[in-house]
DNA sequence: TCTAGGGATACTC
DNA sequence: GAGTATCCCTAGA
């Protein structure tokens, strides 16, 4: 952690690329060590080069903002010197090979999702909405002992059509979430606060922890108003999330019964078609199959 | 031993 | 302060 930052080199950059387009992802230790690769990746572990694929596949089709304002500063692919590895760079120009698997909505507009629904159906999620969408999940999940990352993406994926990146975003906002004390973190799973449960169900926002006893009067000075917006936004995060949540499980609740009710006509009639055919083979006539 | 995933932190805007 | 890039740690195969 002390170390300085060693940024990526555009030769560096395009070796790797190189290399997991020749040995596949998932093969750092042998792109590392490749004699071919070597040279251009002597001071970078295979540690280093997965988590540098990792940071080029969330900004591989675009959307990832990592990159997008840097490259123009920094360091621009398109100048990288035409070098023996620049066909294979042809070969891999996008590093989604691996988050296609991951993320399961990449590029994909038919992103399998849970219900036969399609990413044209999804709401688009903007980075304005991810708290809320965190607190909606949190707040729907309710696991007693918190909803891991997994868990939660999940959650939202069903309602939402999410940046490819979506999955580490999520996870700093979540740290940043608790940092902030607006929800806890146990173990590798998260859950809303307690307290902050109950606060949203009164109207006054519990009182800091930690603070001392004191006058009520002094009381409302030692509370900046900062506190009080930040604790308004959450409990206003919250309201309407657990609105969006209901909302969204009733619309469920008249597609589920809609689908039973067709499926009860076609049982219906699949019936009805069985008793007449059973009829006319009592009769003694020849029913033919279509 | 190697990889994947998550966390920490330096860096940039 | 927020977002991003890089480094580090750890569990699991």
């Amino acid at each position: 952690m002390g170390n300085p930052k060693q940024k990526w080199t555009s030769e560096e950059e395009e070796a790797l690329r190189a290399g997991v387009a020749k040995h596949g992802t998932g093969k750092w230790k042998d792109i590392q060590r490749d004699p071919e690769f070597n040279p251009y990746l002597v001071n970078r572990s295979n540690i280093d080069l997965k988590d540098k694929w990792r940071n080029m596949s969330c900004s591989a089709n675009g959307q990832g903002p990592r990159e997008k304002s840097r490259t123009v500063k920094a360091k621009t692919n398109s100048d990288a010197p035409a070098t023996q590895v620049s066909t294979a760079q042809t070969a891999v120009a996008a590093p989604v090979l691996r988050d296609a698997a991951v993320v399961p909505n990449s590029d994909d507009s038919t992103k399998a999702v849970p219900d036969g629904k399609n990413s044209s159906q999804l709401v688009v999620l903007t980075p304005d909405k991810y708290n809320t969408v965190i607190f909606e999940a949190l707040s729907t999940l309710k696991e007693p002992n918190g909803s891991d990352t997994s868990a939660i993406l999940s959650f939202i994926e069903q309602r939402h059509e999410v940046p490819p990146n979506f999955r580490r975003v999520l996870s700093t906002r979540l740290r940043r979430l608790v940092a902030q004390d607006k929800i806890e973190k146990i173990q590798n799973c998260y859950k809303m606060k307690s307290d902050a449960d109950a606060s949203f169900g009164t109207k006054t926002p519990a009182p800091k922890q930690g603070s001392q006893p004191r006058p009520s009067q002094t009381a409302v000075h030692r509370t900046t108003s900062t506190d009080v917006v930040d604790e308004a936004a959450v409990a206003a995060a919250y309201k309407i999330a657990e609105a969006e949540n209901r909302s969204f499980v009733a619309a469920e609740a008249v597609k589920e019964a809609e689908r039973i009710s067709e499926m009860a006509e076609d049982s219906e009639s699949i019936l009805q078609l069985a008793k007449e055919i059973f009829e006319k083979c009592s009769q003694g006539e020849t029913v033919l199959a279509a």
